[in-house]
DNA sequence: CACCATAACTTGCTCAATCAAGTAAATCTG
DNA sequence: CAGATTTACTTGATTGAGCAAGTTATGGTG
């Protein structure tokens, strides 16, 4: 591939740094995920309201709370609530506190559903992330990621959620 | 949040290590993806596929090579195709050396959307990604992104394309 | 050269994500 | 304390992505 001379575009180092980062958020969540959705029918994004309802007080959370740590707008939290609810998975209730929020509760069957899928999910983790690093690659990437969050986090629009609560 | 004793999890560097790269993983394709889709109303795909085809002898390539180098589906490509087309950025037209193939070639107008698109892009890339590091991390960030990238082609049924062409 | 398998898409169906509009319960304001 | 605003969702409509089935063209076999 040759490149036109009328764009600018990366180069050398610069190029390959880039394009290593992008292969890897392009193939690395798929990898991710696809274990959790054969083995137990749940996205990613499902797992991590499992996982944050499990970690709550009485596995139980408002749903605009539970939107900030599952990183996600409320409707698309509303829709997935759905579905969890259609599998008795998790169960909504009005707040007898505040009558406009809904509280949202990890049914038995919805404890059990994060239990089962946990321990996989830590091991794809494990293996595909931290295993394959050094020690101090492992301290080299936290430090990396926490530049690379500032960036995106000074950039504009762009305001990830007070506590990004991550799952696993 | 307590963790509950039951469940494995991570826990210390590893967990933060993990939750680092989370983070940049569930919110950097997004920041990058945002300038592009606001500006040029093209999605990160439909300029990745801008972005092969302008770098192609001719500006062209068949479909299946497409969708490699775009690393996607080509019921996927078809859709994207058939959207880039009714925008008159690209056309297709039967491969004349193999009735089989479909041949995706950039219009005129397709090319100059592609350029458009470009500098900011990059200044998105080198904004939010590369000037965020010192040379040093970025030398890390490539060894480790490799090493990522083993891991996932190693891991079972996850098997990246042979030359996962990326953009920029 | 007829037949069958394969390759390269395309298309219909379904699911999930976003956006915008709607509803209901606080809370603020004059 | 009545009316307006804000908060907390929910829902209808549109759009993109994947899967599976369909279509057309090639290539191999006896």
């Amino acid at each position: 591939m040759t490149q036109p001379a009328t764009t600018a575009s990366l180069t050398g180092d610069e190029l390959e740094t880039w394009a290593g980062l992008a292969t890897v958020l392009e193939w690395l969540p798929a990898a991710l995920d696809a274990p959790l959705e054969r083995d137990f029918g749940l996205t990613h994004f499902e797992y991590g309201i499992l996982y944050a309802l499990a970690n709550a007080p009485d596995h139980a959370l408002r749903m605009t709370v539970l939107a900030g740590y599952a990183n996600s707008s409320l409707s698309r939290l509303s829709r997935a609530a759905t579905r969890l609810e259609a599998r008795a998975l998790l169960e909504r209730s009005r707040d007898p506190d505040d009558g406009r929020s809904t509280r949202a509760a990890l049914t038995a069957a919805g404890l059990e559903a994060y239990a089962a899928a946990t321990p996989g999910h830590v091991a794809t983790v494990t293996r595909l992330v931290l295993d394959p690093l050094t020690a101090a690659q492992k301290r080299q990437l936290r430090e990396i990621t926490r530049r690379l969050q500032g960036a995106i986090r000074t950039d504009g629009a762009w305001q990830p959620p007070p506590s990004p609560v991550r799952e696993a």
